[in-house]
Order: C-alpha cells, then structure tokens, then sequence
DNA sequence: TAGTGGTCTAGACCACGTT
DNA sequence: ACGTGGTCTAGACCACTAT
C-alpha cells in the first residue's frame, strides 16, 4: 500500500482510463452519448477543465470519442473504409474501375471531388521517382475523395507530360478505367507499383483539408508505378484521415 | 485588408507555422537545437507557456521536433527504419532470416528483448483468426524489438498449440530460420500472407511500452499467415512506433 | 541545487451550432 | 439567446535531469 510515488499516474490518464472502461463495457451503448458537456465532465470528476480535456484529447486520438459542438461527447461509432491491395494484378481488374483498390464499402459511395489539373515542371523529388530531369514537364492531377460527404482522403499525381500529352489524363475526367486505362492505351501500361507509407499528425492546412480532430493521424501514402520496360508512369502522394481507413495487403 | 475574422488562425497555429518555416529553411542546422526553454519561447513570442506548449505539441506529432528534459527542444533527426515486403517470396528468402521483412538498418541493429511465452486459451479474435473454437489452446509470443538501445515495435504472435506443440516455436529461441522455418519443418509452412493496418494514437500504457511522447501516433497491424492447405498458422498483432517506421509494399 | 518539462487550476473571451 | 468547444492567460507544484 505504502511506498509508491505520490501520483503514479496523472489525473487525465486516470480519467481517460476510466472512461475507456466505461465505453468499452458498453455504458454508453444507447446513444453513445458520454456527457452533455466538458463541464459536465468537469463536475463529475471534480477536475479543471484543461484536464478534462487532456483526457478527451487522448481517447479522441484513440478513434474512441468525438465531441459535438453544442451537444456533447459521443462514442465514435467506427465504420472503416477498408482500401484492399489486389490479390491477383489481372488485366481485366485494370480494366474495370478507376483503381487497382478494391474497395468494399457496404454500400457507401466513394466520391471524388475537387479535381485540379495543371502541367509544371517537376519539383526535385517528383523528378527522381519519375526518373526525369529536375525542371522536367509533368501533368499533376489533384483531388479529394469523399464518403458520405465527409472527405477521407486527398491525393496528388504526377504523371511525365511526355508520356501523356494529348490524352484523356489531362482532362478532369479520364473517361473508363481512368489513368492506367489510358496509360495501358498508350503502351505504358503499369505492371509494378510499390508503395511506402507513414503515420504523423496532420499541420494545421491538412487538418483544415480532411476535415479532422487535431488528434487525428493521417497515413501518408507515396506509390510509383512503372511499366513493363521499367519506366517509371506515375507517381501519387496520398493523405488519408487515418481514423477511418483500415489497409489491406495480400501477399 | 477589412472583412476578415479578427482571428482567423489560432495563435499557437501561427507559432508552429513560423518554427516549422525555421526548421525546413535549415536555421538551427548547427546543433539543431530550436530553444533552450519553454520559457525562452514564452518570451520571445510574447505567449504564455501553455501556448507554446500547444505549438510545440504540434511539432512533436509531425515529428519534426523534440523536447529533451533539462535541455530544450531540438529538430528531430530522422533515420526511418525501413520495413519491406519481400517482392518475391523464395524459400531460399524464408531461410535466410528471423523475417520475412528485408530491414535494411543502415548498419543499426535490431533486438529482439523481453520475450515472454506461453500457453492460453484463445481470445475471440484470436480463435476467429486462427480457425478455432473459441478456448482452443494457443502459443503465445510477445517481445519488444530495439533499435539502438530504443523500443520500436511491440509484437505478439499466435500459433494453434495443436499445431506447434514440441517445437522450437515454444521457447524462447527458436533457431535459425525463425518461426516460419519451424512451421515448414513441420509441414505447416506459411505461403499465403494478409496484413491490415491503420494508425491511431497510443493508450498511455502503450506509451509506456514504446516510450513514446503523448504526440506520436503509433501503426497498428494484424498479419494472418496461411499454409498450402489454406490452415490459419499464424497470427501476429504488432504496435509500430510510427515516428520511426517506413512501411514499402511491392506488387 | 537550480531549472526543466509535465501537470493542474481557475479564471476569461470568442466563434459558432443549437435552440 | 444561450451554451458549447476551442483558445489563451497567469499562476502553481512536482519529479526528474543536468550540473
């Protein structure tokens, strides 16, 4: 009983620990409604506010709690985007929808929006994945997806203008199969393609772009893709709300 | 000029907007170090430390800033620690290491600590993986791995008891080749992998674990591993240190 | 031992969503 | 109009680290 620090754990922790509990074994199971209020909160436990919300920052983090402005703290009910790696890279799955991802999900549909397409020269970085020279033309294609108007991902791509100029990748709506359609109709039909991804917290401007939390993470995702001489065809620079997606890898 | 919000963004937005400007322009390139204080930073930014706490938080969590006790705050030297799936799965590769993974550490070790092993009846979501009735008897393994004398991962494996009950897999070294050479001599080896992730921030116990700042996000990843005859061999649940990792996936 | 980062309190103001 | 979450201030104490 005797011989522990005075305060082994800090106040937040405790709380934080205590309501994860709480939803956990399902208290709050009809609503999902945890408090009407951080005052509420603050009452309850007979702490400051800035501690109460130090503990609702770390079980926002966790994915498990979302506040609502004017209506209180909320179990986050979880629906995962799931984003699948193809088992099997076949022609005919190129062929069918406008990623090499098959998504599933239940129902809900996968909106892409915010298109913006511009030619420039390519920054050092875009250069080396592409193997052109710095300063080398490229088509960069940005855009935003959205699911149940809520948006869940941004994306950047950069294809060499070389490669593509004159076709349907230049344009907002890339038409059946979408870019590797196009790409596969102009000889360089993508064959390879890795992936290198990370989890950081998003600044400011990518929280104000996903819509998220301040303690929300996001994964960013960088994939190039060649084709079957070895020539690099695109590369893609990926910000998911990382509170909603679950990655899928076969291999 | 007129017509704006007076606050259109947050003070301690505009203070991690300025010290990340300084950062990527190099400025405390020398020692690399930001401050020798909080209070330093109160000062010079005419903020309370509560402020600059916020903006620092901010840093922290996109990982280009850290604070070390007692002597201020510092750019984060980042040496990622690669994590690769093998492009073609050979056996003569199964062989070869205690992984699947090709870590290039760029000469830095990684140790294997803490293992801890035993013999339990299977949680839910264990037995759902594995293919067995719920309480069917498994083999569990956890460990820490260390990257220059620093956690970076926390892992736990499940093996069907059934299965691997006599070997190797049930202590603590299991010889050359790992798990997955111990499953093949059985004739149990694993030829088909999945793995799901998703980032989210650490529970303070995980913290703990990995010795993690409260701003780190952590990679949650679940991989299920299947032999020829499609029998469930492996499940393993790993917790990344995010701030550490780069995750490439070929296909 | 001095000073630091982590924690906590008790206030306050504001923009904004709900009512 | 009211109350909320987000922001900010100005204090304070503590455990721990460097010296």
């Amino acid at each position: 009983m005797a011989g522990q620090p005075k305060r082994p754990t800090p106040r937040h922790e405790e709380i934080a620990e205590d309501l994860r509990a709480r939803i956990t074994a399902g208290d709050y199971a009809e609503d999902g409604q945890l408090a009407k209020s951080e005052d509420e909160l603050s009452a309850h436990y007979g702490a400051a506010r800035g501690t109460i919300r130090q503990a609702v920052a770390q079980l926002r983090g966790e994915g498990l709690v979302e506040s609502r402005r004017s209506k209180g703290l909320f179990v986050t009910p979880w629906r995962p985007i799931p984003r699948n790696s193809p088992q099997r890279l076949s022609v005919e799955q190129w062929g069918s929808g406008q990623s090499i991802w098959d998504l599933d999900l239940d129902g809900r549909q996968l909106e892409v929006k915010d298109v913006q397409i511009e030619q420039l020269p390519a920054e050092p970085n875009v250069a080396r994945s592409l193997g052109l020279a710095e300063g080398g033309l490229v088509w960069r294609r940005a855009r935003r997806f959205f699911v149940e108007e809520r948006p869940v991902q941004y994306a950047v791509s950069y294809l060499p203008a070389g490669l593509v100029e004159g076709s349907r990748i230049t344009q907002i709506n890339t038409g059946p199969g979408g870019t590797p359609a196009r790409l596969k109709e102009l000889g360089h039909e993508p064959v390879r393609h890795r992936e290198e991804l990370r989890p950081r917290m998003p600044t400011a401007a990518e929280r104000e772009l996903l819509q998220l939390h301040r303690e929300t993470p996001v994964l960013e995702i960088v994939r190039v893709s060649w084709d079957a001489a070895e020539t690099a065809v695109e590369r893609v620079e990926m910000l998911l709300d990382g509170s909603r997606y679950v990655l899928g890898y076969d291999f």
